[in-house]
DNA sequence: TGCTAAGATTTCGACATCGAAATATTCGAA
DNA sequence: TTCGAATATTTCGATGTCGAAATCTTAGCA
């Protein structure tokens, strides 16, 4: 990487800018802190996902349909529901089946339970393409927490479990 | 919001799942616990803020160019630097600058200093939207960390901001 | 000055995604 | 059983995005 461009801030600087202006507008501090954190970490890790995928030729897309369906317990999933975890449309993600399929990373078979639905699955080289991208992608998030220590990063795993635990109750209102 | 449709998972669990498959895939549990966690946080705020602006009738596209123009210090920003900030191609902010100049979010005027260069900047309507967004998408972030305490909300910002510290250093590899 | 290489933006053709309509199946009630 | 509403998927036309090429300006150097 070039050195950073005139008139481009580090990224602890766009931080801090962010979360001034946002307060500014109305936000609270305690609370546009944490989000906006998340929100940055969260972009920088897709910046580094999407190049990472590059070399394994999936879109970034495609990788959502492969890591739900992996973490999925390993139990096939419906067009519909890949298309909610994905937030997409469930016309795009017929087109994006279709394509995976073909490629051979995914399988559709009819729910013989329901024969509106499709069931769709991993191949063994479905799998092969996830487990790849983990580990690839392991050494680049253990570089970004290398400044935590272990029990430092606990904490933090422990703070960020509470708030996933409430995302629940906030769903049903 | 109906009762979860049978067959899908609540946050909670899915973040289980998830983290248990990346272990087993070959993923830090250390790491991947805060990772993941971050990820499935920043996708569920993603639906909502997709959600709100609807209402204030901008794409999530359109709206990323809004927030970096307003965390910007009030400096104008050239098109590259915008679609490097939005994770989008060059030509493609062409396109969504025409838009947003159109409908009189954005100004576009030529660099005074360099007539290569075209320098992009929120109207007052911009700025406008860009508050009221703010301040509505402050009340669900709000929802979304009312589990923790002041003091925890403060301890996971200061974690949170080791981590975004570290990210400058790790550009330049 | 004149020439070439590099940089910024826009134009262009191909492809992905969206929302609405079409198709097919299931479920519940008459 | 039969009808109509609800659900799941796919098809279709319009729009957004991508990467490469074209256009224009700047910067460096003889």
């Amino acid at each position: 990487m070039p050195p950073r461009s005139e008139g481009a801030q580090s990224a602890q600087e766009q931080y801090r800018e962010a979360v001034a202006t946002y307060v500014a507008a109305g936000g609270d501090e305690s609370v546009q802190r944490v989000i906006t954190a998340v929100n940055s970490l969260s972009r920088k890790l897709e910046q580094w996902y999407t190049r990472q995928l590059i070399d394994l030729d999936l879109s970034h897309g495609e990788w959502s349909v492969v890591a739900q369906l992996a973490t999925a317990d390993g139990k096939p999933m419906t067009p519909s529901r890949l298309a909610d975890a994905s937030n997409v449309a469930a016309s795009s993600m017929t087109h994006r089946l279709d394509r995976m399929t073909e490629r051979g990373v995914v399988r559709r078979s009819p729910d013989p339970e329901n024969r509106t639905r499709v069931l769709v699955e991993l191949t063994d080289q479905g799998w092969e393409l996830f487990g790849a991208a983990v580990r690839e992608a392991n050494v680049v998030e253990s570089d970004t927490l290398a400044g935590l220590t272990r029990k430092e990063r606990d904490q933090l795993a422990a703070l960020l479990e509470v708030v996933i635990s409430g995302l629940d109750d906030l769903e049903t209102s």
